[in-house]
This record gives C-alpha cells, sequence and structure tokens, in this order.
DNA sequence: CATGAATGAGGCTTCATTCAT
DNA sequence: AATGAATGAAGCCTCATTCAT
C-alpha cells in the first residue's frame, strides 16, 4: 500500500523467482549458454540480486540443479518389481506443471562442460538410479547390468528433451512402460510377472 | 628429429594438429567450454590458423564435430541381424588409437547449449541409428522401437564418455555385447536366433 | 566539487561525456582510426559502457555523426536570397562551444572508406544543401548549378577541417561572406541584388 | 620459356602491378579499409612482396598517393587565362583509362584519419593550386580568394568520387568549365575576358 | 534493501609483418 | 628470388561481478 503500485516482493518470493527462471534456462540451453542476465530478465528483478541471494551464477546454479525436493526418493518399502517403472516415471516427469524447469539430468548433461557438472552427474546417476537397480539383481554382473538400465533412461531422457527424437518426444508414460518393462526384466533377470502386469499389448512370448 | 622441436612448416600437418586438438577440447567439455586459446596451445601452434585454416571457431567446430570419415555407414549388405551389433561397436568406438578425439554424439551433447547442435543430434541420430533399426521392426510401435534402442545406445555413450559411470566405462564390447544383443531381440521383436547367436546369456551363467 | 574528483555516476552525464568525445575523435580523424578505447579514455569512463549506452561502436558513429539537434533545417520562411548565407553559416558552424564535435559532413568524410558513410554523405548534402539551392534557380542546369555551390560549402569545409588552409582556416563567417555571395550569385543566376545587399566587395576595398 | 607457363613477371612489372592495384584500392576505400592482401590479391600476387618491394603498407601508401609522374605541373609559361581551365581539367581527369587509380587528391581525402595524409593534402593543395592561383589574383585577401576556388575544385573531387552526387557526377569538363571559369572570373577578379571565351550559354549578366 | 552504473577479464577475429623453406 | 606458414598486437564485444546511491 505504501509502496507505488509496484509489487514489492518479499525476499522469499524473489528468490523463488530466480531459481525458477534459473532451472528453467538452466534446463534449455545449460551452464554456459545461460547468462544471469538472461534470468533475472525472466524473473523481472534485476540481475544483481543474483548475487545477493546466491553469492555467485556458480551457486546459483548449484541449487537450481538439485533435483526439487518435491521429488521423493524411492520408496524405501516399494515392491522391487515397481521400481524400474517407478524410476521410468522420475525420468519422464518434466516440463509438466508444478516443475518449474526440466529434469536435473537435463540440465546437467546440458552443462557437462563443467567438471563439477559431469561428478555431479555421475554421483546422481549412481545415487538416484544405479543403487536402487542394483539391489534388484541377483545374477553376475549386477553393476554392469544396472548401469545398462539407466543408460536406457538417461538416453530416453536425452533423446526426449535435448535431441527431440519424434516418437519418443510425444509418448507418453504409459506409450513407453510396456517396452522399457521388458527391457528392465531382461537386464535384471527379474522374472516375466512384471512384463505380464505392466505391459499391455506387446504380443511378448505367448 | 633433424629438426630442433622446433614446430614444423607444414600446412596439412598443422591444420590436422588444430583439427584433432579441437575434437578432442570439443569431445571433452563441448563448443562453450573450449577457447581457440587453448585448442591452438593443444596443437602447439597459433591461435591465429585457426582462422587461417578454418575461418571461424564455428567452422572448425563443425568440421570436428562430423563423424570421421574412416567411419563407414552402416553395411548396406550386412546381415540384419548383425546390423544392433553393428551400431553398438560403432557407439563404444572411440578413445582408442586411431580416432583422434571422442564419438561425435558426445561433442554434439556436450555442445547441446546450441541449437544448431540439437538439430545436428537430431539429425545424426536418426539418420545413422533410427533409419537402420526400423527396417528390422515388423511389428507395431517400429519407430518407438527403433528410438528406444538408439535411446540406449545414447545413454551408453553418455554413461562411459561423460558421467564416466564406472562398469560401463571399463567394459569392453564384449562384456556389453551380450547384453545389447538380448535388449535388442526385446525391442525390435527380433526372434531368439539372434540371442542365439550372438550371445543369449553372459557366458558366466552355465 | 563535494565528490573527490571521482567519475560521477550518472548515465545521462556519462552518455553525454561518450557522446561528445566520440563526436569530436570521429570528427577529427574518422571511423576507423578511432577505437573504442580512444572515446572511453577521452570520456574518462570505462569502454564497455559504450556498448551499454550505444549498443556497438557502429551504432555511436551513427548517433555522432548525425547533426545535433540544436542545428534548425533552413527556416522554410526564410527570404530566397538568404539561403545561400545560412548554409555557408551552417556550414562554417563547428569547433564553436556549445558544438561538442566537428561538422557532421566531415565526420563523414574522414569516414567514407565506409560504403554507408559516402551513402550516408550523399543524402546527406542532397537534402541539406542541393535541394535547398535548386529551388534558387530558374535557368538551365539547375542541379549542376545547386550542385556546383554545394561543392564549394563541402570543399570549404574540407579545407577549413582536414587540410587546414591557412587562410581559411582563420577566416570568419564575414571573411567570407562577401565571396560566397558573389560566386552564389553567378552560380544561382540570382540578380545582384543579393550581392549588393550581404556585401558587394569586401569592406578593405572602398 | 623455362618457367612453366606461370608468368614469372619481373621485378618491374610485379611492382608496378602492386601499385597499380594499390592506387586503384586506396582511392576506393582509403587506407584504412584497405589490407595488403586485397592488394596483393587484385595484383595477383602475393601479400608478402609488398614489404619486399616497398618495405612496409606505408610506404607503398606514400608512393600510390603521389601524383602520378604522368602529371606535368602546370605549364609555367602558359597564359594566366587558362590556369583556372587547366586545373579543372587535372581535377576532373580520373577514373579515366590510363590513369590507374582515382586522383591522389581522392585517395588522400579518404585516409584523412591519418596525420600525414592531412599534411600531405595541405601541402598538395597549395603547391599545385593555391599557389599557381594566387599568381593571378591582383586584389586585396589574394590567399583566401586562391584558397576559396580551390575549395570549389576540391568540392567538385569530393562530390564525383566520393559523394557521388548525380550531376556533377555525370557531367564532363565542357559541362563544368562555363560554370567554373565564371565563379574563377568573379574570385580572381580576372576579367570578363576567360568567362566569354569559354563559357558558352549562361546568359551572364545584362 | 534495491537499483543500475561501473569494471576487468577474457573471447573471437583481423591485420601487418616476419621467418623458414 | 618467392612462397606461404607463422606470429603478436590490437580491435570489438560480452560476461560475471562489484560498488555507489
Amino acid at each position: 500500500m505504501t509502496q507505488p503500485t509496484k509489487r514489492k516482493r518479499d525476499r522469499a518470493a524473489t528468490r523463488a523467482a530466480l531459481l525458477a527462471a534459473a532451472r528453467a534456462r538452466f534446463a534449455l540451453v545449460g551452464y554456459d549458454a545461460t547468462s544471469v542476465r538472461d534470468i533475472a530478465r525472466d524473473a523481472g528483478v534485476d540481475a544483481t540480486l543474483i548475487f545477493r541471494y546466491f553469492g555467485s551464477k556458480e551457486r546459483l546454479f548449484e541449487e537450481a540443479s538439485r533435483p526439487e525436493d518435491t521429488e521423493p526418493p524411492v520408496a524405501e518399502e516399494a515392491r522391487p518389481a515397481d521400481v524400474p517403472t517407478w524410476l521410468l516415471e522420475a525420468t519422464l516427469r518434466q516440463h509438466l506443471p508444478g516443475a518449474s524447469g526440466g529434469h536435473p539430468l537435463t540440465t546437467l548433461l546440458l552443462s557437462s562442460g563443467r567438471q563439477e557438472c559431469r561428478e555431479q552427474l555421475n554421483s546422481q546417476l549412481s545415487e538416484m538410479y544405479v543403487r536402487n537397480l542394483e539391489q534388484l539383481v541377483d545374477l553376475p554382473d549386477r553393476e554392469l547390468r544396472a548401469e545398462l538400465l539407466t543408460a536406457l533412461l538417461l538416453g530416453i531422457n536425452v533423446s526426449r528433451s535435448i535431441a527431440h527424437t519424434p516418437a519418443l518426444t510425444k509418448a507418453c508414460v504409459d506409450d513407453i512402460a510396456p517396452y522399457f518393462g521388458q527391457v528392465a526384466d531382461v537386464l535384471l533377470g527379474t522374472s516375466n510377472a512384471t512384463a505380464q502386469t505392466s505391459a499391455p499389448t506387446p504380443p511378448s512370448s505367448d
């Protein structure tokens, strides 16, 4: 009221706006191709506030490339058979209303010119994907099998958010899940139960 | 040997040294994170020679991110069953003596902040991978199936050359081929014939 | 005065200082021989402010080579007989307190290595000089006559601001006007009325 | 004959070719806008020969901007009344077959960003024009009168070779001479004899 | 507290010129 | 003697960041 109608956002709102803008741009073109002024403009505030609130472009990036807290880690007690599907969903969940930017993996990938990003990519993959998948395997080459399925998820992500490959880009979870389930079964050695359950169509084996 | 370690005055050699250095650096950190001076320093020559020989950083990048000509396109008359394995080999063939830099896909991915790179990534994927794989499928969702297998190859590439995931990074073609073959069979619907032939289950099992 | 001689933090003042410095240098040595750092140094500010305020050296030049707005176009209702004298005055009015740099024509001439400048020179001459003079002529070869008188004005300008020819450089308007008036009469065919009025013979004669 | 058909120009021919190319380019866009490689390309030889034969771009320019020796100084014993016309002809004589480049004055003018060029312009004007014209005047303000007529010649030159003003550009000597003669008479105080003689048309005075 | 003016480092590129062949 | 590969300086411009106001 005392302010001249200009939205005098409070600290938190401004910070959040900057973070959202940063997430969006970093997920779109990566670290190097994004300037602090771009972010500030998108957020509708002055660029120096980035330094006030985050200290540096780098620290803003660190925060923006961390998965949003809304993302629960894989439910601990989930039925093992559901884990792959759950990870697939987590991978595809992006560009949806609610998520302010793209997938953190995309952001990291687009910024992989930076050593830190490659390291973070490595640890995020291993913590969020490989570790969870490995536990489902009871065969030789556990790690390799888990990494291969992780690679598929990663590749799907890249295809959709960066390469914009036509079929994968327009597919929704349900289109992909059946095939993904089969591959998971093959790689992890999980029984055909999953395939039966979650994969409606492909005339699989008979 | 006869020269006192001095740079030799050789157009072709200098051009090649620059191209090799460029390939290496672009494949390591991408376009934006690479400066022309970096490349020149690696090549041991003056930076202005880049402009003499390539015209601009951008044109050097275009040349450096093109697959080396030593890479023959998928043999036209190859047996269909061999195509997936051939593509896997092409994907893994990098950092080998002979190949001066990393895989072109890696380079493009690391430079995806640039619109042109995303487009080139898209067309290289579709021309070199999807198109060849699609022809093997005789089931619904041909394109999607081909793109999923392509995504796996892409993901393997990223895991190895960018994320440096442990198991995949140290695996060689023969370690991966069996699993990849199984996945290809599942996705492309190629009968178990292939699987039988190329490695149904890792040699460890029986 | 209150500031310790430090540069004041004043958008408008800095912009104006840059523009003035640019006008001066461009009018002295032209576009190519002037570097943005030169201009900035003269203005006492950092060179990057040129890009902040003008976008590029080229756009700064465009603004600097435009006639200052203080220059009114030839008074519409001026008596025809006064037009030549008025144009002479406009041509000589430079290096005076108030005008920050030299005459725009000088600037354009000194920068005529650039195609755009030659074109602008052409249009400024024709709009500001030839067009106005032509209307005074009621004889054959109207355009040629007007262009010849324009050429004289142009030549006077060059002599004074570039070649620094001694007599013309130190002459003031009143020294030149009588002779110029006579030439105008001859070329434009305006009767001796004007000549009589404005100064038939230099005051020295009688 | 022993050479492989490649024209192995002799020293003199190559030097001359470079000089001609330099004259042409300098007269077209001036010193700064001309690169030694441009000149060499036009001359069809290697750029380093410029340094071999002339020492530096600067020294080449000095030579190229000197009036060609084919230009005789004003005939010493010429009839005074013919001098102005003679100077007009010298001013317009350019772009003609035979003259390899443009007028030296144009070259100097286009390169006036350089201090040396302004000085040379000054001395060429005073030696070739003012000095000759002054001697014809027997009135007060001798120098000023001569400089004014010189300014007209200079302006005509600029109009034609730089500003490309329409009427003057397409006019030939005979179109301009009558008017120029009248102006010369007025400024130099030479009798109307010249005007009568050389100016056919303008209904001059009564 | 917020704005935006100011800065310095660094990036790409061009040019005149030298040096090896 | 002549070619062209190599070089270093300098130019324009952008960016992250700091400092007054």
